[in-house]
DNA sequence: TGTACATCAGTGAACGCGCGTTCACTGATGTAC
DNA sequence: TGTACATCAGTGAACGCGCGTTCACTGATGTAC
C-alpha cells in the first residue's frame, strides 16, 4: 500500500470518529474492532497502526465524543437542544452519559477518570446559569437539571410507544421549565 | 445425577436470581451463561432444561428483578429509598433502568416493550401522589422526579471521586425535596 | 406394598463462531547522499 | 535534481480464547402395574 502521513492522520480521525459513533449506537461492547476499522474505509489488520488496543480506541473515542459536545450553553439552552425527537433517535451524535454511562461506570479506571472529569466541568459550567442563593444551591439545580435529562433521555429511548417516549421527553421539559419550541411539539 | 421436580424449580429460581443480580452488576453482555450456572450452584451444561437461550433467561431475570422493586410507595419515599449510597454500591439488587437502561434500548423487542410495560405502570403508580391540578400534570411530575433519580444514579456510579459521587446523591435528593434523614447525610 | 421401567435434571466434553490481536508481506512515501 | 534505500500504513491470513449452544451419558425420581 504505502500512504503518506496525511493520510494516517485522515485515517486516524476516521477510525475515532467512527468508534464514537458506533460506540455510542451500540454500546462498546456491541462494536468489533473490525466493525469500526470497515466503517473507516479500512481492513482491521491496520488496526495496530493506529491503537494498541481497543481499549486505548475507546478512549479516544469517548474523549473525542466529549470535546464535541461540549457546551458553553445554560442548562436551559442545553436541555432545549437536549430533550429533542432527533437526539433520541441519533445517539451516535448524542450525549455520551445517557447513551453509554452504566457501561462505562464498569469500565476501565480510565475510562470512568475521564468521564468524571468532564461531568465535573460540565456540572461547574451549569451552576455559572442555575438560579440559587449559594454556590451549592445552584450546583444542586446543575445535577438536578442535567439528571433529568440524562434519566427522560434514556427512559425515552427505551420506550417502544411513540406516544410514551414523546410524552417523556415533553415531561421533562415542562419539569425543567425549558421553553417549547414549535418544531418539538410535534 | 437425578433430582426430583420440587428441587428443579429450586434450581430454576436460583438461575434466575443469580442472573438478576449478575446482569444488573456486570451488563448482560458482561455476563456468560456459565458464570450465571456456577453463581446458582449447577454447571453450564444443564442450563437447556431450564431455557430455550440466553436470551430467554434475559427476559425471566429482568422481570424478576422489576417485580421485586415494584414498589407501592409514592414518588418522595421512593426517592428516599432510591437516592443512598447502599443502592448505589448495589446495583444487584437496585434500580434496572439505571444499571441497564442504555443496553436495554439497544436488546430484544421483547426485552423492550417488559421494560416500557414497568415503566407506564411506575409512572401511573407515581401520578397518583405527585402535585398537580390535571392528569398531566402529576404525570409530568412523576416522569421528571423519576428520570432525575435515574439520571443522579448513573451519574454516581460513573464518578470515581467519592465526594462527587455523594454530591451528586445530595443534589439529586434536594433538588427532589426529600426529606433526608441522618443516615444519609453522611 | 413391591418391582420394573421410563423420565429427565444435571454433568462434562465438545461444537462452531466471532472476538481482539498478531504477523509476513506490499508498495508508495520520505530520507540520505 | 536524481538515485538508492529505509520506513511504515495498510492488507489479508492466521492465532488463541471465551462465548452460546449441543449432546452422550449418569443415576435418582416418578410412574405403571
Amino acid at each position: 500500500m504505502g500512504t503518506s502521513r496525511q493520510q494516517k492522520a485522515a485515517s486516524r480521525r476516521a477510525i475515532v470518529d467512527t468508534a464514537a459513533r458506533l460506540f455510542r449506537e451500540r454500546g462498546i461492547d456491541g462494536v468489533s474492532v473490525a466493525e469500526i476499522m470497515d466503517g473507516a474505509g479500512l481492513t482491521h489488520g491496520g488496526f495496530p497502526r493506529h491503537f494498541a488496543n481497543k481499549q486505548e480506541l475507546v478512549g479516544e473515542a469517548l474523549a473525542a465524543a466529549l470535546t464535541a459536545q461540549g457546551g458553553e450553553a445554560g442548562l436551559a439552552a442545553f436541555a432545549d437542544a437536549y430533550l429533542r425527537p432527533e437526539h433520541r433517535d441519533n445517539p451516535g451524535a448524542g450525549c455520551v452519559y445517557a447513551a453509554l454511562g452504566p457501561e462505562a461506570s464498569r469500565g476501565s479506571a480510565e475510562t470512568r477518570h475521564l468521564l468524571t472529569q468532564t461531568m465535573e466541568r460540565q456540572i461547574a459550567l451549569f451552576a455559572q446559569t442555575t438560579p440559587g442563593e449559594t454556590e451549592q444551591q445552584r450546583r444542586n439545580a446543575a445535577i438536578g437539571g442535567w439528571s433529568t435529562m440524562i434519566g427522560a433521555m434514556i427512559l425515552a429511548r427505551l420506550s417502544d410507544s411513540n406516544d410514551l417516549s414523546q410524552e417523556i421527553l415533553s415531561a421533562a421539559r415542562s419539569y425543567l421549565d425549558v421553553e417549547t419550541t414549535p418544531s418539538v411539539k410535534n
